[in-house]
DNA sequence: GAATGATGTTACCGATCAGTAACATCGCTT
DNA sequence: AAGCGATGTTACTGATCGGTAACATCATTC
């Protein structure tokens, strides 16, 4: 039986991304306190010791899990700055315009970050310390924009965006239906790019 | 031994009310699935049996916790409006000058809805429903004053201030500092009513 | 003062959690 | 063919979870 027969021995590696894949579907469906190990390695079809001979504990899956959603948010947020290559007040409306139709579709469980915040409260624990960097950058590239736009006072305009950024991810998790607000989103990023940019 | 002596049976309908401020407290800090019975019945001073021969369960308590926090918001919401009886415009604006308080003090844990939203990712839950309803009524109140301060669009103006808040609640646990982005909240619910408010 | 009902205390249940020891089995190298 | 390291499998640990049974103790009423 050394051809294409059932065979149990395929993971190597594999087992580490077939893992990660589980952890990244789970962690964001259900949470991470919610999910268990065994829950994770039998959406992988690996055994638990695959796991923790890859991972060194549950807490190293979660540090790659946040890995991959911050990778997964900047090339959303980069893909709609590229629609307006030299246009950036444009490719600030994109990001709003493009996460009001992502904000809205069935089981969309809002911002990965925000989540992890609200399940571990201590604010030395290192998955705060990644949420926080994380929108210390989103603050940043924002201003970045905001300032190639030619806005008079970029940073007050980055917070504004900051805050209506994080306003719509919170709504789609906690308003029902979300579109009750987030149908507003767009028009209201609109106002405040607009009033940043004139004078 | 019948004065002041120190005794131990001293519950009755007030071991309810120690346990529903300890729930009350150490939900909204560590989070409601963090928090095990046996954590509220010592923080409350009471027996566990006095827990459950008082609510059927701990999600019970969770519901209790909910009411309570639901409270606690409409009370702040009200007294910002009332700060303006006869101007509704200035009563919308004192919401977010009173929140951009709030929600930089040590120790804030931000909306404790959406956190509850968070932990129980479930839209069936009753939580979740709890949640909804909250954000509903909320809308609804913000369109009403809307409507009083004379907006061309009240509803409008209600949808980009939701979104507005929930991110102010979302940002104070997601960015640290979290003034980083909050010192610009009263000023993007100034240029939101504003832009509204004219012509 | 005896009975009654609410309370305090302890010890426990079954389930689930993250993590591991021990051993069988495989693929590959020499 | 022998050996070796990586993998699969099972069974387990100790801790913690929500919840409860059994019994001692108290205040009150008759």
């Amino acid at each position: 039986m050394s051809a294409t027969t059932t065979r149990r021995v395929t993971e190597g590696p594999e087992a580490s991304a077939r893992l990660l894949d589980a952890a990244d579907e789970l962690f964001y469906r259900d949470g991470i306190r919610a999910v268990g190990v065994d829950a994770i390695v039998k959406q992988a079809g690996v055994n638990k010791m695959s796991l923790y001979r890859q991972f060194s504990s549950k807490d190293e899956l979660v540090r790659h899990y946040f890995l991959r959603a911050d990778t997964r948010f900047w090339t959303a947020i980069e893909r709609s700055i590229a629609k307006h290559p030299d246009n950036a007040a444009a490719a600030l409306q994109q990001i709003y315009t493009d996460l009001a139709q992502r904000a809205v579709v069935a089981g969309y469980r809002g911002c990965p970050f925000v989540n992890m915040a609200a399940e571990f409260t201590e604010p030395s624990h290192f998955v705060r310390q990644l949420v926080a960097q994380n929108k210390r950058q989103l603050l940043a590239r924002l201003e970045e924009l905001a300032t190639q736009a030619g806005a008079s006072q970029p940073l007050a305009l980055a917070q504004a965006l900051a805050l209506l950024l994080e306003g719509a991810y919170a709504a789609s998790q906690s308003y029902d239906p979300p579109d009750a607000v987030l149908t507003a989103l767009p028009e209201v990023a609109r106002q405040l790019i607009g009033l940043a940019l004139q004078h």
